[in-house]
DNA sequence: CGCACACTTGAGTAATGTCAAAGAGTGTGG
DNA sequence: CCACACTCTTTGACATTACTCAAGTGTGCG
């Protein structure tokens, strides 16, 4: 089942219909724009951007970048979820991030793709080829800082997670997991308590380093000791998010432990 | 003994005495310029690159950077080998890369560092402030792409990296550290067959998300199984380089299983 | 309504961690 | 130059966490 839709032989994804992806009109109502690489380009040259782009969407479960391919893309997702994720030999598989809208992706990348990219959900993203991006680099260097300071950011996020894959305890991944995707939450403005988990109990073991069958079990955990809620599936309410935020630092566990 | 020289409150690293760090001499000698970014600064602006720069000296166990401090500076690695590692409220410690001669440090960074980073050898580098590094980027804007491609490269390193840490076993980590080096070497012209282990067995672990006790007992396994030799303590000779590569990329085990 | 799939729960195992002690290597001071 | 002290590494015995395998439960979709 984890290979269905593996494997590049696919049909390519669709361009949105009507042409409409060239025009300023898209990116100048783009929602994902205020997150994106996008904002760093002023409203009068939003033209010159659009002309660069085109607005694809993906199913859910399609792969469509696979690792070991020509790296001809860069993307911006602009709706929906997306895994990062890399393989070894005998089929294990270590998911490197989630991507949302606003999220770039293509910079960990030589001449080919050195991951694959599967939407876990329906997606929409933005493509462009590297050698516009390459033009277009050069005439707008405020892009090129911008990006400069994304992969930055990515570096950090990195560094955050190798810690978390080495030297932290299951709870203390599953915490951090929640944690981290409530702090997304409250950087978009929503409510922070209440998290939306599309991705599948094997997409976060895959993510932190552990088997479905520990995700599930310290979820219930979690349910049982009162940190979480799951009013049904596919949410979660953080009922402390305190309490869950030092468990993922590593704070003592003993005193939220069974 | 690990808190030995851990804490801000050092002597300041020394500069190299002599004031020869301001001069384009240092630059153009630098043994390590054709391995760096420096390497995208050209003969004739070299001496505006030394300008900015200052080489300092910093003894083995140093933690020159600390997380938390004020990101003021970037690092170039010059000589030696640099460990950088965040560590976890209780003390455990996870190592996100090991330095060497030509690697640039900083990246990751916004306005604080969100890492420590500790000579594990005596180290050189050359450092800059973030400011003078902001004009330069705007003169040469060659220097800017290359601080890309470097944060991509890394980037790459990190999602490898988790794959390590998420999804290997013991003998995949150590046999994929081994590897690592050996490549190095190979990179660097090198006998490829004979890696300088410079930095602990605690090092070693905390970089592969293990302990002590596990890398020695995987090295001395490898030993007995006669995948590698140890000549003398910190030298390790890859006796079958191709089967440990291959160990590394998750291979069945257990055709060199003990 | 029933099938399929994902999730949960349970029992037993294996890999790695923990604690402890002995051995090897390195440097220092007598 | 040797002996001692210190640290790092290795080895051993045991504990524990998370994994594996397996069965059951729930949920959504056709």
């Amino acid at each position: 089942m984890k290979d269905k839709y593996a494997g590049a032989a696919l049909p390519p994804a669709r361009p949105l219909p009507g042409g409409a992806q060239h025009g300023s009109a898209p990116c100048a109502a783009c929602a994902a724009r205020v997150l994106s690489v996008c904002n760093a380009v002023g409203d009068e040259d939003l033209p010159r951007l659009a002309a660069i782009t085109v607005s694809q969407e993906v199913e859910e479960r399609r792969t469509f970048i696979t690792a070991g391919d020509p790296a001809e893309h860069f993307f911006n997702i602009t709706e929906g979820v997306v895994k990062i994720y890399r393989l070894l030999a005998d089929g294990r598989q270590q998911i490197t991030g989630f991507l949302f809208a606003g999220d770039f992706l293509g910079l960990a990348t030589e001449n080919t793709y050195a991951f694959s990219a599967e939407a876990v959900t329906a997606v929409r993203y933005c493509r462009f080829t590297r050698k516009a991006i390459g033009r277009f680099l050069e005439e707008f260097p405020k892009v090129e800082k911008r990006l400069l300071t994304i992969a930055s950011n990515e570096l950090a996020a990195a560094q955050e997670q190798m810690v978390l894959l080495g030297r932290k305890t299951a709870r203390e991944k599953v915490a951090s997991f929640l944690t981290l995707l409530s702090r997304r939450m409250q950087r978009l403005g929503k409510a922070d308590d209440v998290i939306e988990l599309k991705m599948s109990r094997q997409d976060i073991g895959d993510y932190l380093g552990l088997t479905t069958e520990t995700v599930s079990r310290t979820l219930t955990q979690f349910r049982s000791t009162g940190l979480i809620d799951m009013p049904k599936t596919g949410l979660v309410r953080l009922s402390d998010p305190r309490a869950l935020a030092e468990l993922s630092e590593g704070a003592r566990s003993d005193i939220t432990a069974l």
